[in-house]
DNA sequence: CTGTTATTCATACGAACGTATGAATGATTC
DNA sequence: GAATCATTCATACGTTCGTATGAATAACAG
């Protein structure tokens, strides 16, 4: 045996590490350790989140993702430990934002249907920035298997910020009272679903959602629709 | 050489047949072949619904959907030429019932918020029957490739039912004047979605769309839900 | 019975995949 | 300047994939 141990050459990161944000390991101080491991780490989560939500799990193959990164193919089994690894941590770096920016604008004061409506915004503005979320986050839901703990805490605490808003808005009589967990998710299908069939709405309709004027239309719509179909109901007047 | 040609020694009724519905070749008369050629075919459809479904295109395998459906692993490349052709014919085939059924339901006679609904009634029905059908629909767009024209003629024609009530709506007042297309869309976002993330909120909320009883408020709910986004706008009574 | 045709079957091939391995590299610390 | 460490790199292994191939089977025609 020219080297020393067995197998343990080099020890990486990653294994039972969980996902810590940051949790990078220096060395001794609190220095920049040996230099762009970071920026190696950073660039596979870029290019992995680009092929997972374009490709899919399977679709997307290690040997891409490390090329487009411009790391070597030994990348992900160093910073990640598995190809399933990188996965997990492309699913929650990449939803953790959004979920936060959604409950910071529901966490605004205001009457409900004012919150309701910051947050729809909030959500379209944000998917519509990041067009991969809703594909990696549908991509995975899709499969029909049981959701890993992470995403599904995710989601969790995104289902607890609206219905929040809906409560609120059942007690001062604003919202139709309905069942919360449905209100809410037809809160976030249709901003996700436009995204989502954006390419199939482009070629039958020919509208593109990243066209700047079609977009604010789809706000607009959105908005309008999701706050009529949750308000509550008003007398008629013929 | 021991036997006669070269390579064209089975000639698959495959290749570049397209997409004939029950395009099966008979021999002479109008017999029945020589056996269960047809049965294969079915069950490899069936098979392969269910696979790409669950798994994506990439995730699922010929030998796993051939042995699923109790055939040899060239029975794909012998009926349908190749995995793609065969994800194709199951894409049109699984998807043309839903959108017949649902050009039956616009087609109805009536005024213009009931066809909604049972449009909306026929679309979630036939979806809760066949929760594989949008996840095929999904995986397939999720991709963000240009859809298969076969696919998108299907989507086209779907959104000319709807399109058509929206207009009756429009003319006759009782409808919200909106972008026809983002108004069609908004009508199936809701139950497609719902149906997507039915895994998703029986991990989050404990609800299984599966129920009878919470399949009968989901109903109830996106109905109230779709009709009142797309209605026209009431004057307040305070 | 003989030839023809549709279908099934077992097997093989080359490519691509995820992962493992151990040497090379280069910065940091003493 | 030697030791240490994180990281990168080239390469190899075993598996699985889609597809190709040609023989085997079975039904029908004459």
């Amino acid at each position: 045996m020219p080297s020393g141990g067995t197998t343990s050459a080099a020890v990486p990161p990653s294994g039972a590490g969980g996902l810590p944000s940051s949790g990078r390991s220096s060395r001794a101080g609190g220095g920049s350790s040996s230099g762009r491991g970071d920026e190696t780490r950073t660039a596979l989560l870029a290019a992995g989140r680009a092929a997972f939500a374009r490709k899919g799990y399977d679709g997307a193959s290690i040997r891409d993702i490390t090329r487009e990164a411009g790391a070597n193919l030994g990348a992900v089994t160093y910073h990640f430990g598995s190809k399933r690894a990188l996965y997990a941590s492309v699913l929650v770096e990449g939803l953790t934002p959004l979920v936060d920016r959604v409950g910071q604008a529901a966490a605004a004061p205001g009457p409900s249907t004012e919150r309701l409506g910051k947050v729809v915004e909030a959500f379209m503005d944000h998917i519509g920035a990041n067009p991969d979320l809703p594909r990696l986050l549908l991509q995975e839901i899709a499969a029909g298997k049981k959701p890993p703990v992470e995403l599904v805490a995710l989601v969790r605490r995104n289902l607890g910020h609206l219905t929040a808003i809906l409560s609120q808005g059942h007690a001062d009589g604003s919202l139709r009272r309905a069942h919360p967990e449905l209100s809410a998710l037809s809160g976030v299908a249709l901003p996700i679903y436009l995204t989502l069939v954006a390419p199939m709405i482009r070629e039958v309709a020919g509208l593109d959602i990243h066209d700047a004027a079609f977009r604010a239309q789809a706000l607009d719509h959105v908005k309008t629709f999701v706050e009529a179909g949750l308000a509550a109901p008003q007398e008629t007047v013929g």
